[in-house]
RNA sequence: GGACCCGUAGCCUAGCUUGGAUAGGGCGUGGGCCUCCUAAGCCCAAGGUCGCGGGUUCAAAUCCCGCCGGGUCCGCCA
């Protein structure tokens, strides 16, 4: 709705759209005057007031004033009206801008060699959050883990695994990485074993079935744990794609033709990609002198893959992929095909240092979550009227909710540093202050039922300020979702959400919704309901489950 | 050595792409609010050289240059 309001300012105008912004001051505010004062030598407020003197107020755009050689511009009782109406009318849809598109989101691919850790998730989380808000938005979007299955460290791995065996009794992926950290330190003390390392890696890519039967068996078990902990993490994936795919089915050495064919390859025992012109120091080597491909050739071949399936595909990187990243995405673009898109998110680091899953030195996700579980079902335990296994599941849901919000409301490009202390703090302004918002909804909602009148009728000219800055943050859901696809900022919508509840908490404390008479119950309890909707479908986007009571 | 990212009150963070109206929040601190729709809530107060120095501009947290501090990356590894 709010986008609708938009275009008209912006058509009445007829100014470019960087002039109008969000404000404190008004809906939307336009900065045009200043830009003209300039040209036109005339005070900022002379130009707008003369600009303002051909406008008139119509359809959603209720006033128009200027202040300070601001243009601002508010919404009318007829566009709050038709806000509220539109949200109880869609429910369930409500909140999509109703775009067009394919799209391939890439996120996680962790290697297989352990459990995911805090860093991990930071990408698991902004992945799916991005996917969740482009489906909501209308596009269609498939999501895809790919699975390192080639590297070195799998090697170890399998090594390790072959060598030592592994705790069967431990959660798969915890098992494994007692065999990858045990052969890391064999490796260290022996570093003669590098030479059987190598063969298996050979011998993986030629095809020996011993091999293929090894690799297949360590990363099966790995991806198992992984999976299960992406579960409580309400983190999905619609496939996890083997990386050594591409080298059987083709694809590798159509990436390497291609190369040729454009006279990128130096062949000189290796192949490699020159690309000095592009500012890069090193070349790029995707073929070695023994024949088999590196990382980067299989990437470009899954690449080429996407370019054939999809319009738009992004990837979400740690930044220490900064550089393989833009080097992919430039050699994609010398071969003509489409580059990925790429959010790359600031590394978690523990107070005392990086993270390391070769030295054990991490914290595994299974661990956080279950603590921060802990804590929620203590804080549970205090509501009495509600049963034990309710108490659980919104114990589970609150600890998800607050994890999953702690780290999607960080813009990616910040580092974090993890805290114990602030991991397990249920205060405000994480996901249980908009799940609890929500569960007030809720609660009004299922008191008007009970007293036997529910009946729902919104009114523009009864609105107080406090309902209208409500209802105005209620019409900007598509706004907001149609912003993080374009920017891929999901940190966008949690900030968003949070407003939301922040305006929904001012209304419900000065405003009586079910001790009001008549009309104006009726008038609350429609913003109640529209306000419930929002949060929970917002909720949902972040992944989070919208409880009813907590 | 080169490249990229970050630097906003004691702590965490929004705003920076597209420069404009008193730099928003939260935690923590001090004070207050449950005969009233869930106090996982609300209100009030104190707390800021927007890392530092230059520059561009009528206007800079935002753009440009330099510096400082922290992180990351620069393998025929992944």
């Amino acid at each position: 709705m709010f986008l609708k309001f938009k275009r008209e300012v912006l058509k009445m105008l007829n100014v470019d759209e960087r002039y109008v912004k969000e404000s404190d001051h008004a809906d939307l505010a336009c900065t045009v005057a200043f830009k003209l004062a300039k040209e036109q030598k005339r005070s900022p407020q002379e130009i707008a007031e003369e600009i303002v003197a051909g406008l008139e107020p119509r359809d959603y755009v209720g006033c128009i004033e200027v202040v300070n050689g601001y243009i601002n511009f508010f919404v009318s009782e007829e566009f709050l009206e038709d806000t509220i109406n539109l949200i109880l009318d869609e429910d369930y849809d409500y909140g999509s801008p109703k775009i067009k598109g394919e799209v391939l989101i890439e996120h996680t691919s962790a290697n297989p060699d352990g459990p995911l850790h805090i860093g991990h998730i930071r990408n698991s989380i902004i992945g799916d959050t991005l996917t969740r808000i482009m489906k909501k938005a209308g596009l269609n979007v498939r999501t895809q883990y790919y699975v390192n299955d080639m590297g070195r460290q799998i090697a170890i791995t399998a090594l390790g695994y072959k060598r030592f065996g592994i705790d069967r009794t431990k959660k798969p992926d915890h098992a494994i990485v007692e065999a990858y950290i045990k052969m890391n330190k064999e490796l260290e003390e022996n570093p003669e074993l590098e030479k059987e390392v190598e063969d298996l890696m050979i011998r993986y890519e030629r095809g020996d079935e011993e091999a293929i039967k090894l690799f297949k068996d360590v990363v099966e078990l790995a991806l198992e744990g992984i999976k299960e902990t992406l579960r409580k993490l309400n983190v999905q994936h619609d496939e996890f794609v083997w990386e050594s795919e591409f080298v059987r089915n083709g694809y590798v050495d159509r990436i390497l033709k291609m190369l040729d064919e454009k006279g990128l390859l130096k062949k000189d025992g290796a192949w490699i990609i020159d690309l000095s012109d592009l500012g890069y120091e090193k070349e790029v080597v995707v073929r070695r002198e023994n024949g088999t491909t590196l990382y980067v050739t299989r990437d470009l071949a899954y690449h080429l893959w996407k370019n054939e399936n999809f319009e738009r595909f992004i990837n979400v990187l740690g930044a220490d992929h900064k550089l393989v990243g833009r080097q992919l995405q430039d050699i994609l673009r010398l071969l003509g095909l489409k580059p990925p898109e790429i959010v790359f998110f600031e590394f978690v680091s523990l107070p005392e240092g990086s993270m390391s899953t070769r030295k054990g030195k991490f914290i595994s996700a299974d661990e956080l979550i279950e603590k921060v579980y802990e804590e929620a079902k203590k804080i549970v335990e205090g509501r009495e009227e509600l049963k034990e296994e309710e108490k659980e599941h919104i114990a589970r849901a609150v600890a998800i909710g607050a994890l999953r919000f702690d780290f999607v409301k960080i813009a990616p490009e910040k580092p974090m540093v993890f805290d114990w202390r602030k991991a397990l703090d249920f205060e405000r302004q994480t996901a249980s202050y908009i799940q609890y918002s929500h569960a007030r909804c809720c609660s009004i909602l299922r008191k008007a039922v009970e007293s036997g009148m529910p009946d729902l009728d919104f009114r523009g000219d009864l609105c107080t300020p406090l309902e209208r800055k409500l209802v105005v943050l209620l019409s900007k859901f598509s706004y907001v979702v149609l912003r993080v696809v374009n920017e891929l900022k999901p940190n966008v919508f949690a900030d968003y959400l949070l407003k939301v509840a922040n305006a929904f908490n001012d209304f419900y404390r000065d405003h009586p919704v079910l001790k009001a008479e008549s009309e104006l119950r009726m008038h609350r309890l429609a913003i109640v309901d529209a306000t419930r909707i929002v949060l929970r479908n917002g909720l949902e986007l972040l992944g989070i489950e919208p409880l009813e009571r907590m």
